[in-house]
RNA sequence: GCGCCCGUAGCUCAGCUGGAUAGAGCACGAGCCUUCUAAGCUUGGGGUCGCAGGUUCGAGUCCUGCCGGGCGCGCCA
């Protein structure tokens, strides 16, 4: 329980006192009881709205309802003082001694600290990456993938049960091109001249080693043949070592799935007409012809039936198309499928991350998981804004056509995996992110990476240094949690730990709103309290970590900053970051 | 033309799901190193939250209409 969860539960006791007092009406509706940390810091560590929610129901002006819920809450022990401010707001002071017991309560806990049960265990599916296997990952993927990796562990810290799974979408025409082009390479390999790559096929040379691998091992056997009869393993063939190279992606960036899904299988086994038959008995398939796109008619455009999805009648603005006219299934068909197969499996709740291009395809997915599962399913999607890559401040140039553009290889293996991580998660998904490959590597205040990251090194620095010069402590988490923590009295010390306490909080409130950038701003919150009272023991030596001629405060300003450390290892882990033990 | 996303300090962005006097970094001005790392800290100026209405005790946040930018728009995935 969060520590706002734990006043709001003292509140409503109190309501619950005054309306058996008959001071109150009884049965009053509690619902809308916020007790949350104020904006403004100076107006005291928790504000309350009861009294403004509760008066008109309650007959009473809300600060006279406000007044005598006040004094209640200040004869609690942990509540230092109560003020009615503002329509009536009640700002709460806590007790130092309540700081000092969460302090505690974290070195117990470690970077378990903020672990949650709001989930209650219930199953979520966040499907991410999913980029189609015809070349290695770009850095705009990566977006994704981290987006989607760090949100797969906010929420499991929240205390949901996460399936991270990633949609292999191997059976759409891209795939034959992608065939085509390792037959190309193929040719090339047993001595071929192939000049420059045709106009519509992949001009990537990371094709060269596969069409090597081909070649050495079946020769010439698929040379001379008709490319039906070479189509189907090429497919097989290119689509598994493009698959393997986006693993390979995807571990150097440390993230992994617990499930894959191919397209091509769902199909296979039938899942898709199975779906549609679902839906066609629901009667919200038909055949059609659809209205040319109002305004911007394609210049191919020619009237013809299609087989549609109703998606109008769960808010879309036209109705889908399903089957292209060749019979086979759209992407949008197996996609349906696809989500209902999420849904049988046992997650009610999906979270899709997608490249914002897709943005016009979310409201029909929406659309078919509520008609498909009968509205008991949730789809929510998470667009990813496109990257802008810079070089010291200059954008760096991305040719997809050339076969030239940056892999997230290259990005990773310039400036590391913490690095790309963190800073994909310093800005909202939505949003538009320059991701400038000098900066990340600047040791400054203005790289969040580097600026959190030192914070946990110094605190590192600190306690090695302590380990030496006072043998008599002992610096392990579990031993200063047992340590008197009266001790920390400084505003600055304080305020630190009211900080970390807020851990649990966020936890639970970037996880709700699927939000993890929301803790890339929290750890950098952190780090600044840190590195503040750190300098303000420059000024006034009193106020160092370690001390000589007193050890008893010693030992709490290590608990204190060992704190610190727990939560940044434990917001890091979010975002599967390791911490920094020194910075070089 | 239609749909979705975005518009907050000179720049890059937060803003805790409707709360009180709108915040941080950079940049600019003024300060702090015989010290556990100055790779940092303190402090000052800087705002019509794109514009105009609306909802209510209260709006950067919700609704409507404009303006500006991005993405997308029937057999690509």
């Amino acid at each position: 329980m969060n520590l706002f969860e734990h006043f709001r539960r003292d509140v409503i006791a109190i309501v619950g006192d005054l309306a058996a007092s008959g001071v109150l009406p009884a049965g009053l509706d509690t619902a809308r009881v916020a007790v949350e940390p104020p904006r403004e810091s100076s107006h005291g560590d928790i504000a309350v709205n009861a009294a403004m929610v509760l008066a008109k129901a309650a007959g009473m002006k809300p600060r006279d309802l406000a007044t005598a819920i006040a004094s209640r809450l200040e004869a609690l022990p942990t509540v230092r003082q109560a003020e009615v401010a503002g329509p009536g707001f009640i700002n709460l002071r806590i007790a130092n001694a309540f700081w000092h017991e969460r302090l505690a309560e974290i070195l117990r806990t470690g970077p378990a600290y903020g672990d949650s049960t709001m989930g209650g265990s219930r199953p979520v599916n966040v499907e991410f990456v999913s980029a189609n296997p015809t070349g290695p990952m770009h850095v705009g993927h990566g977006r994704g993938a981290v987006v989607g990796d760090a949100l797969a562990a906010l929420l499991a810290k929240a205390g949901f049960q996460v399936t991270r799974e990633y949609y292999i979408n191997d059976a759409g025409g891209q795939i034959d091109v992608l065939a085509r082009s390792a037959h190309l390479r193929y040719r090339e390999a047993l001595g071929e001249k192939i000049g420059d790559i045709p106009e519509g096929l992949y001009p990537g040379d990371y094709l060269v080693a596969v069409g090597k691998t081909i070649a050495g091992r079946d020769l010439d056997r698929w040379l001379d043949a008709p490319e039906t009869e070479w189509l189907p393993h090429f497919r097989n063939e290119t689509t598994a070592a493009m698959l393997a190279l986006i693993r390979e992606d995807l571990a150097a960036l440390g993230v992994s799935f617990d499930v894959y899904t191919s397209e091509k299988a769902l199909i296979a086994a039938g899942k898709v007409d199975e779906a549609l038959a679902e839906l066609d008995s629901r009667g919200l398939i038909y055949r059609a012809i659809l209205e040319p796109p109002k305004g911007k008619t394609p210049e191919d455009w020619e009237p013809r039936p299609q087989t549609l999805f109703r998606a109008t009648q769960f808010g879309d603005d036209v109705d889908r198309p399903l089957r292209k006219s060749d019979g086979s299934w759209t992407y949008f068909a197996s996609d349906i499928a696809y989500h209902l197969d999420k849904f049988r499996r046992g997650s009610a709740t999906m979270i899709d991350v997608w490249g914002a291009d897709h943005g016009g395809y979310v409201t029909r997915m929406q659309a078919a998981v509520k008609a498909i599962t009968d509205g008991k399913a949730t789809l929510d999607v998470k667009l990813c804004q496109m990257i802008h890559l810079m070089d010291g401040g200059e954008p760096v140039k991305m040719s997809k056509r050339s076969g030239s553009f940056v892999t997230l290889r290259e990005v990773i293996d310039e400036v590391g995996r913490d690095a790309v991580r963190f800073i994909m998660l310093t800005r909202r998904n939505d949003a538009h992110l320059d991701f400038d490959l000098k900066k990340v590597l600047e040791q400054s205040r203005d790289n969040p990476v580097f600026y959190v990251q030192y914070a946990h090194a110094r605190i590192r620095s600190v306690l090695r240094h302590a380990a030496d010069t006072f043998p008599t402590i002992d610096v392990s988490p579990q031993a200063l949690a047992n340590t008197p923590m009266d001790r920390l009295t400084d505003e600055a010390e304080i305020d630190l730990i009211k900080t970390l306490a807020g851990w649990p909080r966020m936890v639970e409130q970037a996880a709700e709103a699927h939000e993890p950038h929301r803790v890339a701003y929290y750890l950098n919150d952190v780090a600044a309290h840190f590195h503040a009272l750190w300098n303000k023991g420059r000024d006034d030596t009193s106020l160092r970590f370690l001390l000589t001629e007193d050890l008893g405060l010693t030992a709490a300003r290590l608990a204190l900053i060992s704190g610190v450390a727990i939560i940044i290892e434990s917001g890091l882990g979010v975002f599967g970051v390791t911490p920094a033990e020194e910075m070089r």
